[in-house]
Order: C-alpha cells, then sequence, then structure tokens
DNA sequence: AATATTATTGAACAAAGTGTTCAGTATTAA
DNA sequence: TTAATACTGAACACTTTGTTCAATAATATT
C-alpha cells in the first residue's frame, strides 16, 4: 500500500477516535473528521464508503490483533495466554492496561455498530470455549440461549467495570463475572 | 386538549408506530412521518421538538399505563397483578398478548433512546423488588453490579424471546430467567 | 533522472434532510 | 356568533451527504 495512503489512513483514524471520546457517534460528521484530519474530502471517499465502514474498519484495525490472532509467536492474541483458557480474565487485563480505544467505543453513546461488532466477536470466543462454562449451565435452559446470556453478561460486566472507573483488579471483576453466571 | 391537536397526535404516532416496524430508527425522515400521517410540516413541528422527543413522548403514551399505574382500580398497570410480585411474570405475559409494540420497539434498530427508557423503568421495578431477588445475590458483590446485572439479563432474556419468536409459553420463559439469576 | 502511475486537493455540485416562518384557512370552544 | 386556536403549504436558510473533475503532488518504475 502506498505510503500516501497509509498516511491518510492514519489521519482519519486518528482524528475518527479522538472525535469518537467526545462526541455521539451520531453527532460526528464527515466535515468534523476531514478538518480535524486535515484531509480533502475526496479523500476521505476515496478511502472510506460511509462513515459506518469507517468505523469498520478501524475495529478491524484495532482489534484483528486481539481476536484473530493465531497462534504465531509474540503478539497479544486472545488465544495466546495462559494454556489453559482465562481468555476472558485475559481481556479484562488488556482492557485496563492497554486498550483506551476499547474503553471509548464501548462506552460511547449511538454506537449499536460497535457493540454489534463487539459481541460478535465475544459469542465467538464463548462458542468455542463453550465447554468451560457448560457445568454452569441449568439443564433445562437451551444452548443458544445461555451462549447469548453469558456473553451479554460479560459485556455488561465490562461496561459497568469500565463506566464506574475500573476501580476493581481484573482479577477481582473477573470473580464477579464468574460468580454471576 | 383540543380535539384538533388530539387527532394529530394520534395521526402522527400512528405513522411512526408504522414506520418503526419497516426500517432503522435512524432511517425514519419526518417527512415520511408527514406524509403518512397526512399532515404538515409545520403542524409536526408544533408538536414535537424533534424526532427524539416524538420517540420520548410515543413512550410515555404507550407505557405510563404499565409502569405509572397507581393501584387504582382496572387498569392492567404492572403493580396491579398477583398480590405477590410476580410483577415480571406479568410483564412477559403482557408483552405476549397485548403489547406489540414493546415488541416492535425492543427489537428494531438503532432505537438505544428506546432500550435506555425501557431498561430505566424496569430498573426501577427491580430496585422496588430487590428484596424478593437478594437472597440470589453472591455475597461478594456490590448491589449496583447485582441491579444492573438482573435487569440487563431481563431485558437480554425479553429480547431474545420477542427475537426467536416467542415459541415458549411466558411461565417457560421466566422460569429460565429464574434460572440464570 | 526521467517518466508513468497513482493519490490528494479543493472547489463545485445536486440531492436530501432539518427546523423555521408566515399569511391564509378551517375548526373548535365560549 | 365570535374569539381563540390549530392546521396548511409553501417558501426559506442551513447543514450534511456523496460525487465529479481538472490540477497538482507524491511515489513507483525503468
Amino acid at each position: 500500500m502506498d505510503r500516501r495512503q497509509r498516511k491518510t489512513r492514519e489521519l482519519i483514524f486518528n482524528a475518527f477516535i479522538l472525535l469518537l471520546s467526545k462526541k455521539h457517534y451520531n453527532a460526528i460528521t464527515v466535515g468534523e473528521i476531514i478538518e480535524l484530519a486535515n484531509v480533502g474530502r475526496a479523500t476521505f471517499y476515496s478511502h472510506f464508503e460511509t462513515k459506518d465502514f469507517l468505523l469498520k474498519e478501524l475495529c478491524i484495525e484495532l482489534f484483528s490483533h486481539l481476536f484473530n490472532a493465531e497462534n504465531d509467536g509474540d503478539n497479544d492474541g486472545i488465544f495466546n495466554c495462559d494454556i489453559h483458557g482465562n481468555v476472558f480474565l485475559h481481556l479484562f487485563k488488556h482492557v485496563k492496561e492497554n486498550d483506551n480505544n476499547i474503553r471509548k467505543l464501548l462506552t460511547s453513546k449511538n454506537n449499536e455498530l460497535f457493540v454489534e461488532y463487539f459481541k460478535g466477536e465475544v459469542t465467538k470466543l464463548f462458542k468455542e470455549r463453550l465447554l468451560d462454562f457448560i457445568d454452569k449451565k441449568p439443564a433445562s435452559i437451551p444452548q443458544e440461549f445461555w451462549l447469548n446470556h453469558i456473553t451479554s453478561t460479560f459485556i455488561e460486566t465490562l461496561r459497568w467495570w469500565i463506566e464506574t472507573k475500573m476501580k476493581q483488579t481484573p482479577e477481582v471483576i473477573y470473580n464477579y463475572f464468574l460468580e454471576l453466571i
């Protein structure tokens, strides 16, 4: 990819992230983004079809290393942690220590699109590790319902934790989560 | 209130509800609403400041009888049910039998505003009846967190039920809910 | 270093939506 | 019947969106 393209992409991403932490997703206009990024209008539209696509590509940029990491070395993908699957504890830690972006996006308003993306990824994680939680499932309820429940509970827990300023350690909040389910 | 006002209010509400079941909240324009309602543009704006206010007033219109009913007779407010507080079972029943509007609104896209309203009302209900559920709370977790959790779980359960076409009876889905918490 | 390719620019553009205004008309309440 | 009030519809300024295009700049290719 042309160096110019990489440059403008990054300028746009940075401007967008900055705006996301200042105002609702719906309230952000393409005009504001390009003004802050110092980029022509036509340039923006040659990179991204719409604002929604910008968000989508930003998610891939920011989180694909987390969710899609193969076991190929020294990245910090979710799958490369303490052998036996404290994936979710790892995620709490990751959010606390590195990932201000997840914090911003998960608590920003009018951002159904991101929540949908994030929930989709987390659902995949739980699906792959469903057996680790299957013993907690009451026998009577359907598995699809259970999957939806633990995923939602995880995300709500994470959101609550972020919104109340992350006063607990990742370990404590992870135990809260385990006690809920 | 002038009969003319009541008439246009109802025309607008009906048009809005119809549109909500056909497209995303964000995609609905004032132009469409007034065209469908057969009402002048100026009239719309003399009734409602913005589309968001329209939604807000629609919620009050549709659900205040549910959530704010005092014990004053033959309404079907949430508080006027089987003495000992199966409020939530009652809500499941209500949604299944009478309330196509909650169904539409709770599963419509780009409708954070409604979900926020609905969650607020349900949170109030749980807060007033927290003692009924307090014995299910693990000792270690904070009460505010617990309140948020059972509220979210209730709403997610309701949403899942609606989205999967309400195949279970209200009693069964209510038991699912109880087993989750 | 010269050239071909590709990205960016800025300005202009149509289209769609928002929210306001106002004079004229119709409906309702008194 | 009259006075008050609600509705109309058309026009308005304004904002935002997404597109187009010729000129210019940066990069890749040889």
